[in-house]
Formats: C-alpha cells, sequence, structure tokens
DNA sequence: CTGAAAGCGCTAACAT
DNA sequence: ATGTTAGCGCTTTCAG
C-alpha cells in the first residue's frame, strides 16, 4: 500500500502474454489482438478493459513469437565494413536504422571487416534470424550476396557493388571530383598530383567496385588533359585506408613525401580519400612548406576534414542517405512494392575549406 | 542433369524445417535435433543419413523459433552512442561482437545519439525481441538502465554510467592522465593549460559519469600544483564533442585562440579529447605559430591522433577491452556465472607521438 | 462484436 | 537408440 512505486509486473518474473492480459480483462487472446492491432470490431468498453489490462500486466509483444507466426521477421541485417576508424559507415548505419524505424523494422548491424568469411558467418546469422533482406555496406565477396539472393531475400550493395544481382547503390563520384579538379585550375594550378588507390582493371571481378577509384582518378586526368598540363610522375598509387600502426604513417605521407622531392614539384595535391589527405598534409608540414600557400589540397569523402590543419577542402558523400535508400529498397522489395534490381546513383558535394588557394608563382 | 549449380532448397522458395530434414532422412525431428546437438545417443548409420539430408535440403536452424522455445533468445541488445565521428564507439562494438560471436550470442545493435527518448525506443525494441542482457556504451538516461534491471534483464554500463544498478565499466583516467602531464613537465613545461569540457558537479545525478572529466582535469590541477607553477587563466571548459558544421571550429579552436592572445601565453596543451586537440592544432597554426616547436600539445582518446599534424600525443582508450568485457560481464549473469553488479575499472595508455617537445625558452 | 482452434519451427520431458 | 507429445506466444481463419 505504501510501496513507492512497482514495476508492472506478471508475478515470476516471466513478461506478460497475450494471455495474460485476455485473463486480466476477462476476454479471449484473439480480441486482445484486434484492439492492440486496432483493426476489426471492438466495443468502446471491451477495449477500455483490455488498454487497462495491457497498463496493469506491462504486457509486451513478443517479437519472437509475431515473426515466428508470420514468416516474418522484420528484421532487416546490415552488414557493415566499419573500416576503422570511418564515420562514413557509422553515418550510413544511422541512416539505415532511421529508415528502418520509421517502416517498422529492426535492423540487426554486424560489423564485418575486410573478410569474406566473416561476412558469410554474418549472412548465416542473419538467415538464422529469419532476416527479410539484407544490405551490405559493402560486400566483401558477391558470393554472400548471391546466397542471400539465391534464397529469395533481397539485398542490396551500398557504394561499392561486387555482384550484378539485388539493388546497388553507388555515389556519382566523377562530377564533384570533376568540380574539386576545376576548383584548384581556377586558383591556377596547373601542375596538379593524384594520390590515390591503385586503379583495379576495368574488367574482371573488380570491374564493378572498381568504379569509385576510377571516375576520382578519371576526373583527374580529364581535367589535366582539357588544361593540357603534364601529368607524368604525377599520378601515386597504394593503400588508400590503413595507416601503420607504429609510425601512423601511410602512402598520403609516403606518396606526398616523394612527390615534393621532385625537382618540379606539384602546387596542389588531389587525394582520392580524407586519410591520404591527412598524410599529404603531414609530409607538406615536415617538408617546410605550407598550406595552402605553397601547396593547396583537396580532400575526399569528408570524413577527417573538419579536423584537419588546414580545415580541408573534401567531397562530401551522401552517407545518411546511402543507408536510408538501401533500406527503402529492400523493404519494398519486401513488400511487393517497388521494381527489383535497382540500380541507383546518389550525387556528392564539393565544401570548400581553407587547404586550398591561388598556386604560388613560378619558383 | 546438365544444370550448372543449385542451391539446395526446398520446393517452394520458403526453408527447409526440421520435419522436411527428418523426411528425406526418414526418421523424426527429435533424431535430427539429437543429430545437430551432437547429445544423446544416435547411431553412426542414422546420423550419416540425417547428416546428408541436412546437406540436401539445405536446412539452416531457426533461431526464432529456439528463442521462442527456450525462452532464452541468446541476443545482447547493444545501445550504442554514435557521437559521429567517434571510432572509439566502433571499437567498443567491435569488443562486443567479438565477445558475443565466440559464446554463441548476437549483439543487436541500436544507435542512439543523445537522446534519452529514442534510447527508451531502443529499449523497447530490444525487449520486444526478448533480448537476454543490455550493454549501454553509453547510456543516455538512468531511468532505461533500471527500466531493464528491474525487469530482470542484466545490464552494463559502458565508460559513463549513470546508475548504480547492474554492471559498471570505467576507464582509469587519472594515472595516464597524470602520464602525459609529467611528460610535458619533464620536456621543461611549466605553463600549460587545461582546454576540456565543462566539468560536472561532484554530487547529484551527474556525480557517477563526470567522473571522466574530473579525473583529467584532476591530473592536471594535480601537476600543477605538485610542480609549484600558475592556473589562472589557464584552464577552459566549454563543449567538447561538437565542432560548428559550418565553419567547422569548436571549443578546442577558440579557446586556444585565447590562450594565445594572452601576455603570457602557455607553452603547453593539455586537451582532454582528441577532437578538442584538433581545434588547439588548427589555432596555433592560424597564428602563425608552430607546434610542437612554440607549443606542445597533448590529446585524449586517441582518436583522431594518427591523422593530425603533427602526429598527436595522446591517451589510448581500452575501446575494444571495454566492448569485449561488458558483454562478457552481462553473457555471464544471463548464464549464472559470475557475481552480479561488478564494478571494473580498465587503464588507459598514453601514447608518445610527435606534438610534444622541449618547452621553447622564456621569450 | 467475440471466441475456438490450429499451427509457425523448435525443444525437452517422457515414453518405448 | 529412437519416437511421442506438449507447448513457447502469437496470428489467423472460421464460427457463432
Amino acid at each position: 500500500m505504501d510501496r513507492e512505486e512497482t514495476w508492472p509486473r506478471v508475478s515470476g518474473g516471466r513478461s506478460a502474454t497475450l494471455k495474460d492480459v485476455a485473463g486480466a480483462a476477462g476476454v479471449t487472446t484473439t480480441t486482445v489482438a484486434r484492439v492492440l492491432k486496432e483493426s476489426g470490431y471492438v466495443a468502446e468498453s471491451t477495449k477500455a478493459r483490455v488498454l487497462e489490462a495491457v497498463a496493469t500486466t506491462g504486457y509486451r509483444p513478443n517479437s519472437l513469437a509475431r515473426s515466428l507466426r508470420q514468416s516474418r521477421s522484420h528484421v532487416i541485417g546490415h552488414l557493415l565494413k566499419s573500416t576503422v576508424p570511418n564515420p562514413f559507415y557509422v553515418e550510413v548505419a544511422r541512416g539505415a536504422e532511421e529508415e528502418a524505424r520509421t517502416r517498422g523494422y529492426t535492423i540487426l548491424t554486424a560489423n564485418v571487416q575486410h573478410d569474406a568469411e566473416t561476412e558469410r558467418r554474418a549472412v548465416e546469422t542473419f538467415l538464422g534470424w529469419r532476416a527479410d533482406g539484407l544490405v551490405f555496406s559493402t560486400p566483401s565477396d558477391p558470393a554472400n550476396v548471391e546466397y542471400a539472393q539465391s534464397l529469395g531475400v533481397p539485398t542490396a550493395q551500398v557504394e561499392r557493388p561486387r555482384s550484378l544481382v539485388g539493388h546497388r547503390l553507388v555515389v556519382r563520384n566523377y562530377p564533384s571530383a570533376v568540380a574539386a579538379m576545376r576548383h584548384l585550375v581556377e586558383f591556377g594550378h596547373r601542375r596538379i598530383a593524384y594520390v590515390g588507390a591503385e586503379l583495379l582493371p576495368e574488367d574482371g571481378p573488380a570491374a564493378l567496385f572498381g568504379y569509385v577509384e576510377r571516375e576520382r582518378f578519371g576526373a583527374w586526368r580529364d581535367v589535366i588533359r582539357d588544361i593540357g598540363a603534364a601529368t607524368e610522375g604525377l599520378a601515386r598509387f597504394g593503400e588508400a585506408y590503413t595507416i601503420d600502426q607504429p609510425t601512423a604513417q601511410g602512402h598520403g605521407y609516403r606518396a606526398t613525401q616523394a612527390l615534393l622531392q621532385a625537382a618540379d614539384r606539384p602546387t596542389a595535391i588531389f587525394a582520392s580519400n580524407d586519410i591520404l589527405a591527412a598524410g599529404a598534409l603531414q609530409a607538406i608540414h615536415e617538408a617546410g612548406l605550407r598550406c595552402p600557400d605553397d601547396i593547396s589540397v583537396v580532400g575526399f569523402d569528408d570524413t577527417l576534414a573538419g579536423f584537419l590543419t588546414p580545415l580541408l577542402t573534401s567531397v562530401r558523400l551522401p552517407a545518411r542517405r546511402l543507408g536510408a535508400t538501401a533500406v527503402r529498397l529492400v523493404i519494398d522489395e519486401i513488400e511487393g512494392k517497388g521494381a527489383p534490381d535497382q540500380h541507383l546513383a546518389l550525387d556528392a558535394e564539393l565544401v570548400l575549406r581553407r587547404s586550398t588557394a591561388t598556386a604560388p608563382t613560378r619558383r
């Protein structure tokens, strides 16, 4: 009587079931279900009694039972290649979760590193939970996508598709990369280096996902050609997403170091992601040069840009929308609306900051 | 006969059940279950037949049905406050998933921003799926932790607990913060500024989670006192985890700007996280000064350190272990091993890089 | 407007 | 060494 507060619960520690609610309200489980789903005719008086019973018993629907009965889990499995530290994927995950929530779905996430085997196990786990759909951001092995798809489970591949089956969502890198290059050209730069990831062959298995690097590099090459400038020795390829743990230095740093030692060094660097650009800034600083006074730098992805010195001009990817759209396509397919195997391209956007400026006059 | 390959499946598109396997093997579901669980006696010959049937039908256990039947989902809900961009939480998530996987559990993740209401909804979702335990990294509202706990669901709070119930995992910030300060002192610094988050009152609701900032600040204050140096005007508090979107500038930048304008400016800055340190480096650069020649900087968390110029000396948090340990404590409690309400503290580690050097001789 | 009954796929106690 | 049976909590006909 004088107890402070008590959580509504069924005695015994187990949580209340429909039956408990029905018992408390003096009706059957069918009626309770009708009230909760707001479907079918229920007398106002019984409805009130049921609602009260729901409150006092602390009833919470059991998603397990519902999913089993309906053969529909309302679960979307999300395989995230969360290359640490990449805020891009965090944003993709957020977009995915928001979209899923508004549509009454739950997202199950698995952080897959670069590994095909871990990815396969994650797919198995998701299918074990009878996930209604799968989102790969991004896939490690096309076989895993095709496996799910062959089982009739809708899939979407985000940013770097590896298979032609299921939905594919890509980023239109080329226009914004061209914009970044033109931005440099407008500042009078003609000697612009490219520091990026290794290009993958246009045919063969890498054809699909290699488009990212090809578009970024293509923009560099095309603009350089347009202005009739030189390219020799100015394109440097290497491992783009990791940095050595002990030295904290990677391809961006080393490539820039090499570029700066050349007799005719570039006045600007176009890096194919922010991690590489960060390395470029470190090398520039160590060489006793200043960005953007001596050399301009643009990055890509806009992940680290706001934290670097100087603030980095970069291209922002539509991460959140990528995640949300992937989930939307998958749910639409699950629910029988919308065409399968859609292929969408989303736009990126150049964000101007402080790392670009007028090219220094010729030494 | 000449079909290339066919995915093992039961006709009709639905996935195979125990019954399908049993039918194919000419036994009952019980026997199949026994073979799959490797428990009880099964004749070698039947075992072989069953295994073959499993393969040809493409049987995959239904976790939904199993969980419902056992009243144990083997699911851990993980509420992640993924303040973008914070690789710390990504690492916590990885640690949690690895531990869960090795113990046969699945992690359900929800990215909760700073929001108590979103967190509450996520808890509801997890409980709807009958999660066996919950990990808060970190909680937004103590009521949500207490709610789960009151329902008999084991919880763990990571890094910044807000409630005294359930397991709590904290980081021992003080010793490594002192180490960072002593490192500066050994380089001859005496005028060391503190740039950090607002301190929270030691009593009241913030007492619990405010320890992080109090320990970091306390280390600064204690070492400064030990060496008998000045503190006036050298501690700057503000919003520590976000930066303005348009200007990409935050407290770290502005506080440092102010410190540098003072007549007797500090020779070193102790920032209470890497985001603040990044801002400090930006301000130092813009003021025409050089780090570490003119001014040294140390950060905390080691999230951005490897990407900054110069490479930042910072304190690394045991993120992965935090996630793994939280999951371990929760699972142990679920399985009835290990004490409830444990309170563990994990150590952090100073990582020396390039942003600290000998103090400049007095101007 | 409400109830009875079957069954989603699995497990576990109890036979045989 | 294998089978029978009941039931986890819910939804969904089908009756009334």
